[in-house]
DNA sequence: TCGTGAATGATACAATATCTCGGTTGGGTG
DNA sequence: CACCCAACCGAGATATTGTATCATTCACGA
């Protein structure tokens, strides 16, 4: 199971990972940026650099804490490892971002990969999608 | 359909755009870089800034002429536009990209969408492998 | 061939993320 | 509780990727 601490994954209780973890957990439905993070500390007064942001998410996510995405922005986007696995579908033209699970593509990809004879080691779908009542 | 040249994506034929489409035409199934294609052009002796391998690859894909992919590197790998939709499998210990087509998640995908009432604009599968036959 | 607007190359700049290093601190030990 | 030290932190330098600016050059229709 992943760690829900910091203490189960093996990371010393600072206050700056506090406060991290704090934050994320917090995020409503939003998947954050390192800055996004950065600045919200920033703004509830806090001393914190940006590069501890970036160094402890990094190791939120090595510690399963965490999972980073990428999407298409060149900006890497952060949420809590929810234990559940799923992927993403992106509006494109209001940003939201939903979460969904499909067991038939899960197992369509574990069908593809064998067939190559490889295993998945992960995957990274999502979705770009656009309302579909036109105005 | 896709234009399959520089004149009919609108595009004045000169001699980067020239080079810079003959390299990824000569590309074997491994996707580029804009770093790659500028270093391949100074390689072979060519007098192209970097800045315009990226101004010109931008052009290609506002064209149709290419496809940008960000998989999870911080990097973008373009490839040309074959016209047929693919998606991509990434061997994570060779780096070996290997391209595929699944009808049956391309539906599940657009069932999953409609449920939600969104439009496909768009999707990004790549899965992560590693080859199945341990040492 | 000539003229003109588009394209180019060099370089400065911007955005994102990591590295380095001196100073600080959490938390186990005595 | 006080000490100690590896882990951690903040600041700023640095790396990497990509874009903007601008003077010069080039493609191509007349």
């Amino acid at each position: 199971m992943e760690p829900r601490n910091l203490k189960e994954a093996g990371l010393k209780v600072t206050h700056p990972r506090k406060r991290i973890l704090e934050i994320l957990e917090n995020q409503g439905t939003k998947h954050l940026t390192a800055d996004d993070i950065y600045r919200c500390l920033i703004e509830s007064g806090e001393d914190i650099g940006l590069a501890t942001v970036y160094r402890v998410l990094n190791q939120f996510e090595a510690a399963g804490l965490v999972e980073k995405h990428n999407f298409e922005s060149g900006q890497a986007y952060y949420e809590l490892d929810s234990g559940e696995h799923h992927d993403h579908m992106v509006c494109v033209e209001t940003g939201k971002v939903i979460e969904f699970v499909s067991e038939e593509i899960e197992a369509a990809q574990r069908k593809i990969a064998q067939a190559h004879g490889y295993e998945i080691e992960d995957h990274s779908l999502v979705i770009y999608v656009r309302p579909k009542q036109k105005c």
